[in-house]
DNA sequence: TTGTTAATTAGCATGACTTGCAAATTAGAT
DNA sequence: ATCTAATTTGCAAGTCATGCTAATTAACAA
């Protein structure tokens, strides 16, 4: 049994907006339906580039901004897995990531394959929220290859992991 | 009982650094002694601040630098909070982290009152690491006041939480 | 003590990512 | 068609971290 929960679809995104008084702009539609089943965790950048194709004029601030919007609204995740650019996860449900840090890929984790953690009440805080990031090797570059990423990558990659970046980028191509 | 696992002490350090044929510099056996004990998780800049009332002529780059390397010789953790700069912690034990995101607080948090996970392992991943961190209100926000941090905090504070920054330098004065 | 040298530091430039700001544009209402 | 407030752009600026190199210096030897 998966269950997907992803953001609300372009259509539905579009009555809400209605329902706020924003006005619906081109540029937000066109992030509404490239975010819709978006799994990828695209960075502010990646999703700049494909929305760049099917409108030239587009601005990384109007990512940017109309992507901060939308997760004040509570229609899409921020996600922050310590390396480079923040990830944006229209995928709502309860759930946690896997990084790989052998090729960067991310995947999801369903949160019930992890005990749900209750942890630090003990202690006097008041937890609202638990961040969970797994950190390994993906199947493809346990199996496949010894090799793969022949630079340092053990841990602590230079404290900044634009290791990311690089493989973003590379990716992309 | 609470365990307490703490960096090599500057005595031990020294040791080290000598068996690798490195050299002991003033700089190196000053955070070495700032970070020994150090349960304040520490960013480079707040590191820098105090060096600097003690050699004045110190370099954040030398700060930045020493931490890598003792980061990379398996002394202190680097600890991303997903917020503003890289913490340093100088505990080695095995523990997570909780934030205020009402004050901007770090605490440790004893990894027994969280169920250790074992999760990704069925989706075909090879786990090697897990991060979690802990969000909420910490004791002295949660009881004391209904006020503090006037200003948006309720989550993706403009997915960069510059706001720790802020904090920082106002806790520093 | 002095000299030698490779490691280390300081300081500045640069880079990655994100936000601030103000002028120009435009969606939506009249 | 007009009006106006919301939105988008484009660029400057900010934060955090690293690259680079000349100057400094710890450690070793004579």
């Amino acid at each position: 049994m998966v269950i997907v929960v992803s953001m609300r679809s372009p259509t539905e995104l579009v009555q809400v907006f209605r329902d706020k008084q924003m006005k619906l702009t081109p540029q937000r539609q066109l992030l509404f339906s490239l975010l819709h089943d978006n799994k990828s965790h695209p960075t502010a950048e990646s999703l700049f580039d494909v929305a760049r194709k099917q409108m030239p004029g587009i601005s990384l601030r109007t990512i940017y901004q109309t992507l901060g919007e939308l997760a004040e609204m509570g229609e899409l995740q921020l996600v922050d897995l310590g390396n480079g650019a923040t990830r944006f996860d229209p995928n709502m449900g309860d759930h946690q990531h896997f990084v790989c840090d052998s090729c960067g890929a991310i995947h999801d984790v369903d949160i019930t394959s992890a005990p749900r953690l209750r942890a630090g009440s003990g202690e006097g805080f008041a937890v609202e929220e638990i961040g969970v990031v797994f950190h390994g090797r993906c199947n493809r570059c346990n199996t496949n290859h010894g090799e793969q990423d022949s630079s340092s990558n053990k841990r602590s990659p230079g404290l900044q992991a634009k290791k990311q970046s690089k493989l973003n980028q590379i990716n992309k191509q």
